[in-house]
DNA sequence: TTGATTGCAAACCTTTTGCAAGTTC
DNA sequence: GAACTTGCAAAAGGTTTGCAATCAA
């Protein structure tokens, strides 16, 4: 939708991280970080992938991997991960919670300001210095409600997993 | 440490499970959940499996696997993931939440009544049927943050994973 | 006996690694 | 020109699957 915008942004952002770090801006890298701006679902790094050789057919399975890892290193993307779902990329480092279907595995934002005052509680005296957080809702979105009860999956049943287009070869 | 005593009950849980679920009680199955029971640690399966080989040598992997699948279809496990640390398989169904150390990629359980009465949004007009949820706090473990800044890792550094002790074979 | 589970071996998928060639500054 | 990245091919993990033998009820 509005990707030039984001990705403009977050192009910005790149330029003065890779600077601050010594790091070399390569198109690669331009290219990826845009791919993942313009996206709010939380795409893993092969759905990355797909995208980015809309633009530069060329790229390898393994440079995506790497440049995205190095965009969290910077700090301009960060890794979730839900069971089920795997590894996925999310281009707002801010805090911000997530809806998780229990059927489909989707990870959804979720930003309202009624959780931005949690009660932080203070465990640098026992064994954990709390940096930030994250509330994790998981329930059934919209579509997995509809379809059925959702309860228990048969037992033993695979759960239908979404692997999305796959860009296969190196 | 009171491995018994949570075997037990959670025994007895799966008893009830499979009864209802007409799913034959095997050995396998009991084995699985005492080991898993007897841990606050998150195992991997990985790590399931070299605990339960300690009882019965002759397990495979791969029933580790679908046993564990089959736990959490029960009811009487839950999956969790985080980034790095890849799928962990958790005893405790009730709602709690975690510490998740950004460093090491160590997950802790951590119960308070501070979050128990957490403001949850109605999301069903909209898109998603909240179930539960789970706060996530994400920070320095003591051993990590004893250890050094914990800042920002270094540009494409690789993470320490750290890799359990992990029983080959089939 | 019947239907489900187990173990095995092999397939699969995702992610990582070593190294030569190509880029960025 | 020096240092870093990229692409490739191959390895490494972790997880799943098909099938015959075995087990619980």
């Amino acid at each position: 939708l509005n990707r030039k915008g984001l990705g403009t942004d977050k192009l910005t952002a790149l330029e003065v991280a890779c600077r601050r770090h010594g790091l070399p801006l390569t198109v690669q890298r331009r290219v990826v970080l845009q791919a993942l701006a313009g996206r709010d679902d939380h795409p893993t790094a092969d759905e990355v992938l797909a995208e980015v050789r809309q633009r530069l057919p060329e790229v390898s399975r393994t440079t995506v991997y790497r440049v995205l890892d190095t965009l969290v290193q910077l700090g301009l993307a960060v890794k979730i991960c839900s069971p089920g779902s795997g590894v996925r990329f999310d281009p707002k480092t801010h805090r911000h919670n997530h809806l998780v279907c229990i059927r489909c595995e989707k990870v959804m934002d979720f930003e309202t300001s009624a959780l931005e005052a949690l009660p932080i509680p203070d465990l640098r005296a026992q064994a954990f210095t709390i940096h930030d957080y994250s509330v994790h809702f998981r329930g059934l979105c919209r579509d997995c409600e509809k379809r059925g009860d959702g309860r228990a999956k048969r037992a033993r049943g695979r759960a239908t997993r979404s692997k999305a287009t796959r860009a296969r070869a190196s």
